[in-house]
DNA sequence: CGACACCTTCCCTTTACATCA
DNA sequence: GATGATGTAAAGGGAAGGTGT
């Protein structure tokens, strides 16, 4: 996880909060106005959310593909939403994997495009090619060879991931003698497919399914893990952001709470002034009088006050500025 | 065109396990 | 070595949207 400060480039509104952010802290994006001193505090995650851009920008889907887009309903919390499951072509930036041997079907070479695409083709019947660097693959060939004379009665795709999973597990995990037991065995990624994924995370947040099974493929994972892993990497983005909005939300009430504890300070001043001046001082505000000449309303009994300094030419900035009214006199 | 069922994907919560101090 | 804290993979369930009938 790794947290970044965010000084602009909120293009997108992905990140209200940030945005929002952004603007207090970079005084070239807005006139702000106060506090930016204060509520200069701004942190992004640099996750995720710029890659969509970058990814949609490099392959923009037609508006035909626009259309058939689901609505976005992946969201974080308000005002904060994940990039939408859209299916752009696949132009993965995929960084190999060390793990994956150069010589192996997959492994050590990048996927174009189309390449990719002509590869996710042959996915519709899953043939898990790939062998795991110490992986039992004839048996799960076999295996998934047996499974797949279900895949076109049932209908239910999560059922066939995990069935895949299941098989796949059989494959990538050492201790075969699992393979049996209902007991979900933890298994710990390796750095190599952690990084990977987060890679890939950078790029785009959410998957769609060409995009998983080629993640899949790539790292090594079944599918059902990739999507685990994504889904649980989108839970730690949106903990993350807010721990780093409370963290902002505290620093605002620090502020506001300095801001009012000084304007108070500064009407006790202001009672204690006004009690210590002499009475005849005080200036009754019980009717308003209209400056013939600037036409500007005073108080009537500050009105001689208010005219001499009007023929002084001193500043009466004080006085309330009022639209002509045809009346003089107003109360 | 609305109702309905089904599927898919997502998020949220919880659980289980691995790792570390 | 036992133990609690922490991190995280995985499961389960509900919500919402798409699609076909």
């Amino acid at each position: 996880m790794e947290l970044a400060l965010s000084l602009g480039d909120n293009t997108k509104k992905q990140f209200s909060f940030l945005e929002m952010n952004s603007k207090i802290n970079n005084p070239s994006a807005s006139s702000t106005s106060t506090s930016d001193k204060d509520l200069g505090f701004c942190m992004g995650l640099d996750v995720a959310f710029g890659g969509h851009k970058s990814l949609s920008s490099s392959s923009s889907p037609s508006a035909e593909d626009e259309k058939k887009k689901p609505v976005p309903r992946a969201k974080l919390s308000d005002g904060i939403r994940v990039s939408s499951p859209v299916d752009p072509p696949l132009q993965l930036q995929l960084h190999f994997p060390n793990w994956l041997p150069e010589n192996s079907p997959q492994g050590g070479r990048m996927l174009s495009g189309a390449a990719m695409v002509a590869e996710e083709e042959e996915e519709a019947v899953p043939s898990m090619s790939v062998s795991p660097p110490d992986s039992v693959t004839s048996s799960f060939q076999l295996d998934f060879g047996i499974k797949s004379y279900g895949y076109e009665r049932r209908s239910n795709k999560r059922d066939i991931d995990d069935e895949v999973e299941r098989s796949a597990s059989r494959a990538s995990n050492e201790d075969n003698d699992e393979e049996n037991g209902s007991t979900r065995k933890k298994l710990r990624l390796s750095k190599d497919q952690s990084a990977f994924l987060e890679d890939s995370f950078k790029e785009h947040s959410t998957l769609n399914p060409k995009q998983k099974i080629a993640l899949a493929k790539q790292s090594n994972l079944r599918p059902r893990q990739v999507e685990v892993w994504f889904q649980n990497r989108r839970a730690r983005t949106k903990l993350k952001q807010t721990e780093v909005d409370c963290e902002y939300l505290k620093r605002c009430c620090e502020s506001l709470t300095e801001e009012n504890r000084r304007l108070q300070k500064e009407v006790k001043e202001l009672r204690t002034l006004k009690t210590s001046t002499p009475f005849y001082m005080q200036l009754p505000a019980t009717t308003l009088t209209m400056c013939p000449s600037c036409e500007r309303v005073a108080t009537s009994a500050a009105q001689p006050a208010t005219s001499a300094a009007h023929n002084l030419g001193l500043s009466t900035s004080s006085l309330i500025p009022v639209k002509p009214r045809p009346t003089k006199q107003v109360s």
